[in-house]
RNA sequence: GGGGCGGUAGCUCAGUCGGUUAGAGCAGAGGACUCAUAAUCCUUGGGUCGUGGGUUCGAGCCCCACCCGCCCUACCA
């Protein structure tokens, strides 16, 4: 019994999340979640909506919203989408709630306190008529080096060279075509520097593991290579103000988003523990250090998880060369696992809003189930390497492998029973094929547990199709169908008896990746239809009174445990309805005609 | 340009410490069966392991060079 914290990266609340978004870190961290569980260890997931930084700014501006107008739209779309996926966040929050703010600016304070940062001037761009940061990659102009006149600030298109905004000819903003300014400005940076002996002896000891998929663990090595300080504030007026005296009140300084929506794992978990009634809930996770942490984002994100947060950890626990004391937190857990995924591709290319390569989760959900795209990503995502979602790979998926293979075999041992028996009969004497196929599924808890607790849930749902596979073999071998008359009546009743209960022992280990058709399952079996417990929306109010927002949450303590739960002879069992969907052949034109393909 | 990861059957991928004849699923071919959503089960063909060198008794695996793809190298997130 252990507590485990279940980290999903925080959407970016620009926009609706793409399948690419949920295939990398919702999804992996629901299937580890939901199993963890199982195996009984305290699970607390949390997440939220991360909604600061200069993208929100502008999708706002286009929209003709407030920033926090565009926030509250999107932050409700994507709590929809992933309550529709079934992901079992015990709270899903947001980075614009007063008690994220709160704990933000408490790590900033301690951090601040125990000197780990640096005030320095830097020379940036800026937009004359609002004040903000121009990110170099909002100026466009002449490149330097080429003479192309479509560079954009931070890299030239054409001849692919870095550049800096500064030495552009001609720049302008992509926002709204001005003239941006360069001038000095005041930042805070955080000294990384100073933190990089202790980041490295916590990657050393975090290699010693041998648990870090071995691309994570190498490139974090090697990003502290060249460590340097980074700014972790900007002069934009949509943030977190920053708690200094001078700093507080001036509107145009905020803190950095990435510095705050990291803290947003931490946060979320106080939030969590506050509206639990039991404020001091959330250190069992962050500051006894038998607890065990798990990150789950894309590859894009490591350096913010395995550099910039542990730094941040260590700085506010004052652990880096400049010593430090402890705050009001106490002394906070560094990950004990960044679970980096590689990126999905769509039909062989990247995913692109603008160019309509794209697939939005709820587009998915509003014509397949969801068990069928959260069975594709466990089976063929991108867990070690990036892969391509094809609607032709998605149909097979679901034809081939989730409805003739587990689909048909809850279908035919429903059947058999009710025609045959109308509830789970007894099991006679067992032969040694019944002990066998027993002793397969009984397996799978052990070996696709195994594999779930590292993090391998593409082995792990490979191991279960087996079993499954096996059952299958099984129930043709066996021919219970050819079982007619009072003298093969018990051993038919041996057989359907057998075959449930490996029915029933699959359902449970499939059930982290297939939570709505392990319910369904469940049920089709005359249980209650509960063994995979599902996520709702609550609209709660501010913790701080500020204005109320949509979370997830629910209760999700009681589960089936990660073993063979004994089938209950006499259960009655009706004729079954089919519990996926299986797909005409004819939906990949369609959706390939939907994308422009 | 620098750093990292990957390239294995038509497709998607596995391949442990260097060790016998390189595996699985799907697709293809043939057969069995009829409980089941024409699902299931059995048999079977299919390979210059990106390219070229090297180390070794032995290389998919180790070393070097090159080609291709992807990520990082940003004040995007």
């Amino acid at each position: 019994m252990t507590h485990v914290l279940s980290a999903p990266a925080w959407p970016y609340a620009n926009g609706p999340r793409h399948i690419g978004h949920v295939a990398g870190f919702a999804l992996p961290a629901d299937v580890f979640s939901r199993y963890s569980r199982m195996a009984g260890h305290d699970v607390l997931m949390v997440s939220g909506s991360d909604e600061h930084g200069t993208p929100i700014l502008i999708a706002a501006d286009e929209a003709g919203l407030t920033p926090q107008e565009l926030a509250d739209r999107n932050h409700r779309l994507i709590v929809e989408d992933l309550v529709s996926l079934g992901c079992s966040y015990d709270l899903y929050t947001r980075t614009t709630g007063g008690n994220h703010h709160a704990v933000v600016q408490e790590l900033f304070t301690g951090v601040y306190e125990n000197g780990y940062f640096v005030e320095q001037t830097t020379y940036g761009a800026i937009s004359p008529s609002t004040g903000r940061t121009l990110p170099d990659r909002y100026i466009e102009g002449t490149c330097p080096i080429c003479g192309y006149d479509g560079a954009r600030g931070d890299q030239c298109d054409n001849c692919g060279n870095q550049l800096d905004p500064a030495d552009l000819k001609n720049p302008v903003s992509r926002i709204n075509g001005e003239t941006p300014e360069f001038r000095e400005t005041q930042h805070f940076f955080l000294d990384l520097p100073a933190l990089a002996e202790a980041l490295g002896a916590y990657l050393d000891e975090r290699e010693a593991t041998g648990l870090w998929r071995p691309n994570v663990i190498r490139f974090s090595q090697n990003i502290l290579k060249e460590i340097r300080p980074r700014a972790m504030t900007r002069d934009i007026d949509w943030g977190i103000a920053v708690p200094l005296d001078g700093w507080r009140d001036d509107p145009a300084k905020k803190l950095y988003v990435w510095f705050d929506a990291v803290i947003g794992y931490l946060s979320a978990s106080i939030e969590w523990a506050r509206r639990q009634g039991r404020p001091e809930a959330w250190r069992d996770w962050w500051n006894d250090p038998a607890a065990r942490t798990y990150y789950f984002m894309g590859k894009d994100n490591i350096v913010f998880h395995a550099q910039i947060w542990p730094a941040e950890l260590l700085a506010y626990n004052g652990q880096g060369s400049k010593g430090g004391e402890q705050h009001r937190l106490g002394v906070l857990n560094l990950p004990t696992e960044v679970v980096s995924s590689e990126f999905l591709t769509m039909e062989g290319k990247k995913f692109s809003s603008s160019k309509n390569v794209v697939i939005y989760v709820r587009d998915l959900l509003s014509r397949y189930q969801p068990d069928a795209f959260r069975y594709f990503v466990a089976a063929a995502g991108p867990e070690n390497q990036d892969s391509d979602f094809t609607w032709s790979e998605f149909v097979r998926r679901t034809n081939d492998e989730l409805v003739a293979g587990w689909g048909n075999l809850v279908n035919r041992t429903a059947s058999l029973i009710a025609k045959n028996f109308g509830e789970i009969p007894p099991a006679g004497v067992l032969t040694d094929d019944d002990e066998r196929v027993l002793a397969v599924a009984e397996q799978a808890f052990t070996v696709v547990g195994d594999l779930l607790g590292r993090h391998r849930q593409k082995q792990a749902i490979g191991e279960a199709m087996r079993a499954v596979a096996e059952v299958n073999k099984y129930v043709s071998d066996t021919e219970p169908w050819k079982l007619k008359g009072d003298d093969q009546r018990e051993r038919l009743g041996t057989v359907l008896h057998v075959v449930a209960q490996c029915v029933a022992d699959l359902n449970l280990v499939l059930a982290p990746f297939l939570p709505h058709s392990a319910n369904a399952v469940d049920a089709a079996f005359g249980g209650a239809g509960d063994v995979a417990p599902m996520p709702r929306i609550d609209d709660v109010d501010d913790l701080e009174g500020g204005p109320g927002y949509p979370v997830i949450t629910g209760d999700y303590t009681d589960v089936p445990a990660w073993r063979r739960r004994p089938i209950e002879v006499g259960t009655p069992v009706g004729k079954p309805t089919p519990v996926f969907t299986k797909l005409d052949t004819a939906v990949v034109e369609e959706e390939l005609e939907r994308l422009g393909l």
